[in-house]
DNA sequence: GGGCGATGGTTTCAGATGAAACTATCCGTT
DNA sequence: AACGGATAGTTTCATCTGAAACCATCGCCC
């Protein structure tokens, strides 16, 4: 069995086969490999090429809109654009009915290390993924699917820890 | 096929099927999940409980010990050790035979809290996985593995950008 | 058309983080 | 036993990050 739980009866916890850690290694692991390469080559920090990776493919987005799309917050996204604008990556042009929002989008500049970052990025997967075999591409993708919905599902539940700790000391609580 | 790469003749990037990306988001999202919920109910962050997992199980360990089981860094450890032991939640004693070297291990009061996390933390890893068959959790810990393997074997081949990059663009650098 | 709560976005401040410098001890060599 | 390089661990410094405060504009209501 791959988990702690299935053999909780007493409980043990091994970091090693515990799944929030080896997630969090096996992420970080892959996130720092890729940024050290995007910001050798481009000078772009994660947040900075996911903003330009959504502009690459749908333009004239809100930084509301590419907040929603990276699953960045609106602090994050307004740093990295201010950082892409200067760098004359991105441009901004104030919504004409709406004088709050602006309008992203890239520049020539920005597309043409956008059209030469999209290649590396995907043979980076490939190589990653080079290791699975079909099925279990699909298998990943499928149980990924699954765990994100199950973690928003977590989340949306009303004081999340309360309930689990409930659970463990029905009685006590603290 | 779920990934980029397969349907890569024309290159396209959707950020929602890049695997890296849907890790980063996927991992920060239960680890965040799972902090708020250390912090609030035991002030504890990442780092320190991470650290206190491992002693434990295992004791007297040294910082160093400690930061290879969590694949934390000497810095982070040295600094979640300062932070857990002003809160005497470990105790560290100078090995008596290297002086250099502090032999680590829970308080009563660290085993404790530990006592009291472990089931929380397999109960919250049950919730989420509980969306999962068993065969979906196998795939899960076989994918892991592989990727995991691949990540270290790609991060040990010298110069893997360099690689990369020469193997997309043929003869020009830049 | 003048307030007023809501929304888009930025700035500030304080704590977290990483890289590199630093300290102390150790061990092998002479 | 003294030097020099290696190792354990800490501190410093500069950057990053997140939360909350902030500013501007908007849409609604009177």
């Amino acid at each position: 069995m791959p988990n702690n739980l299935a053999t909780a009866e007493e409980p043990r916890l091994d970091l090693d086969r515990f799944l929030p850690y080896r997630l969090s290694v096996l992420t970080n692991r892959v996130s720092s490999a890729i940024a050290r390469h995007y910001s050798e080559r481009f000078g772009l920090s994660i947040p900075e090429w996911r903003v330009m990776a959504v502009l690459g493919s749908v333009s004239d987005l809100s930084a509301r809109e590419v907040a929603a799309r990276t699953a960045m917050d609106k602090v994050q996204v307004s740093r990295a654009v201010a950082s892409l604008l200067k760098a004359r990556r991105v441009q901004r042009k104030t919504d004409p009915g709406d004088g709050r929002v602006g309008r992203l989008s890239l520049t020539p500049r920005g597309r043409a290390i956008y059209d030469e970052i999209v290649p590396l990025a995907l043979h980076l997967e490939a190589l990653l993924l080079s290791a699975l075999s079909g099925d279990e591409k699909l298998a990943l993708d499928r149980v990924m699917l699954k765990l994100s919905r199950q973690v928003s599902l977590l989340q949306a539940t009303r004081d999340w820890a309360t309930i689990i700790h409930a659970n463990l000391h029905p009685a006590t609580d603290r």
